[in-house]
RNA sequence: GUGUUAGUAGCUCAGUAGGAUAGAGCAACUGCCUUCUAAGCAGUAGGUCAGGGGUUCGAAUCCCUUCUAGCACACCA
């Protein structure tokens, strides 16, 4: 477990909630009963300490004392550990806090020992998260905002399960419902077309990509004209079944192209063949929620303040996707039991969110348990244009397509860089033309370097420095305190990105971190055969440093070279 | 119209459970390689945190309001 930093805050939180206490007893601080929410911050300069306090400044009021009166108070009646080496009163009233050598020690020896178990805690207490994300429509093609979507949710994953979780991956494959049905009626106009002397309109409201041509394509391809005159119940299984197999497997080896990983692809059909979402439409029904009208069945959202309610079984007798979620919700707390589930969207599906909720909480499960992470679209940019990707005109820029201009390590690390729920604008030429540029070699370049001076090192030199007690007071100066301490955040990286659901906060800290070493890097010689003793210091220092670019890179998915 | 997300340097973005002098990268300019990788480092310049009110010791961050933009308001998923 690491948490040495985690463990100091809570301890100082502790020491000085003791300390108030102790100042009231001895009345040097007017009687107040509660116990206080201690707020401790990493202050943003460096010159106001390692940590930081505010306690003074809010209880100002509460006290009747101005801030540096009780922070003096607070001080005089307290007893920090000894990571702690100087405590200071600065400003208005922030209680100030200096770490000590000891701290940085041990902070590397902890990331020598964990290696790359490093950072993991235990703040999610194994529980059980199902995170759903992706689940493009397997009517088409995937693309570019799906791998957004893939990459983030593919990273988040990895994020909590340091966190302590313990995370299913599912990607929902949207197989059944009204799509599926226009999904039927495109494929066998665009296969009648092909043996038809008379032009076959091809109705607006049909799929119009390539990839139903190309299916239908395909199809006659195997089949020739076999199924042009078969009744239509047959002609919709084969050719359902024929272009959905088509567009899972492609979807299948997209993913996998992309390096993101599912532990389940869950099938909606499957909602249908167990009578899953007529189970729950009765379970809506018992509790007084549905109701018939126009010959539709319908939910009465209105009850838990929705402006309109909504329709469970259309007209055709065909079920929602409304429906078939509130199953497929129901199935992963209730019969799956996961403690947790996430989903990752993208923000077009915002408006579903609240009447999801209510829908599974009045079937008994608690809402705030159900977590959604709305994923902004992409845009795709060239040479100063929009690349438009609308997948009715056919002219959709596949996530495919992307992977053959831009190489992997670049695309996710760049999907990585920004917020989830902010519209982004990927720029291609970019990405493509100007490598140096991307942020992502700059990291790269740096783990690169600490492979290198390890390769600089005779066998020799590289057993002693694993053999010998290293002294890692020696790493004193400015720049290597700053480098350890910022080695030492990384835990609370985590935590925020648990709390937040963002993963990019990964990124972030990771060209963070080296830029530090880059500095560090410039400003010490590391190997020194003069001062052996310092040498081994520094070299501890960088394998550490290393150690976690690497868990982060992989975190990503992105490579991290031995050279460059 | 209603809901929702946003607006921070020329460009791309960090920073929001209120904190100290608002930070990076790119682009511009100036330096640093006989030295562990210059895909690097140091420095200069660049700001009415969209506008206006409010809350308080303190606001880019919270509240109200105006403006601008994306998205959603289907018996699509």
């Amino acid at each position: 477990m690491s948490k040495i930093l985690i463990d100091i805050i809570e301890n100082i939180k502790k020491e000085i909630n003791l300390s108030i206490n102790n100042s009231i007893k001895k009345n040097l601080l007017i009687s107040y009963e509660k116990n206080f929410d201690i707020n401790i911050e990493i202050p943003a300069n460096k010159n106001n300490g390692e940590l930081s306090c505010n306690i003074a400044l809010n209880t100002a009021k509460i006290f009747k004392k101005s801030p540096k009166q009780i922070a003096k108070i607070i001080l005089n009646n307290s007893n920090f550990c000894d990571f702690i080496e100087k405590t200071e009163i600065a400003g208005v009233g922030f209680i100030n806090f200096y770490m000590s050598q000891k701290f940085y020690s041990e902070v590397l020896k902890e990331i020598k020992l964990k290696k790359q178990d490093y950072g993991k805690i235990n703040i999610g207490e194994n529980k059980k998260i199902l995170l759903e994300f992706m689940s493009a429509n397997p009517t088409g093609p995937m693309h570019i905002g799906n791998a957004r979507i893939g990459i983030l949710g593919d990273c988040l994953a990895s994020c909590l399960e340091l966190a302590g979780y313990e995370v299913f991956r599912e990607y929902y494959i949207n197989d059944a419902g009204n799509q599926i049905e226009k999904f039927f009626k495109s494929l066998d106009i665009k296969y009648r077309q092909i043996y038809s002397e008379e032009n076959i309109e091809f109705p607006e409201d049909c799929y119009h990509g390539e990839n139903v041509k190309e299916l239908a394509q395909e199809f006659s391809e195997i089949y020739e004209n076999k199924y042009i005159n078969s009744d239509l119940k047959t002609r919709k299984k084969i050719l359902v079944n024929f272009g959905l197999n088509k567009n899972i497997n492609k979807i299948k080896s997209d993913v996998e192209k992309y390096k993101i990983v599912f532990d389940n692809w869950f099938s909606e059909n499957d909602l249908y063949k167990d009578n899953k979402v007529k189970e729950i439409i009765q379970k809506l029904k018992d509790k007084d929620l549905v109701y018939e009208s126009e010959n539709a069945v319908w939910y009465n959202a209105k009850k838990f303040g929705s402006e309109k309610n909504e329709v469970l079984t259309r007209q055709n007798g065909i079920d929602t996707y409304f429906a078939a979620d509130i199953a497929y919700h129901y199935d992963k707390f209730k019969t799956r039991n996961f403690d947790i589930c996430i989903n990752v969207w993208g923000s077009d599906h915002h408006g579903h969110i609240s009447r999801l909720k209510n829908a599974i909480k009045s079937l008994g499960i608690n809402d705030g348990n159900l977590k959604i992470v709305l994923v902004q679209f992409v845009r795709l940019i060239k040479d100063n244009e929009l690349i438009k990707m609308s997948k009715r005109t056919g002219k959709s820029i596949q996530l495919i397509d992307l992977i053959q201009e831009v190489n992997l390590d670049s695309i996710r690390f760049m999907f990585n860089l920004k917020e989830p729920n902010l519209k982004m604008d990927f720029d291609l030429g970019l990405a493509v033309k100007q490598d140096f540029q991307n942020p992502v070699y700059y990291v790269q370049y740096a783990h690169a370097r600490i492979c290198n001076i390890f390769k600089s090192l005779n066998d020799e030199i590289l057993k002693e420095y694993e053999n010998s007690d290293i002294n890692l007071k020696n790493l004193n100066s400015n720049i290597e305190s700053e480098l350890i301490y910022y080695t030492s955040l990384y835990t609370l990286e985590i935590i925020k990105i648990s709390r937040d659901l963002d993963p990019t906060r990964i990124t972030r800290y990771v060209i963070n971190l080296t830029k530090i070493f880059h500095r560090f890097y410039n400003e010490k010689k590391i190997v020194i055969s003069k001062n052996k003793d310092l040498m081994y210091s520094r070299l501890y220092l960088c394998e550490c440093v290393k150690i976690i670019i690497n868990k982060i890179l992989n975190i990503l998915k992105v490579s991290s070279p031995e050279y460059m």
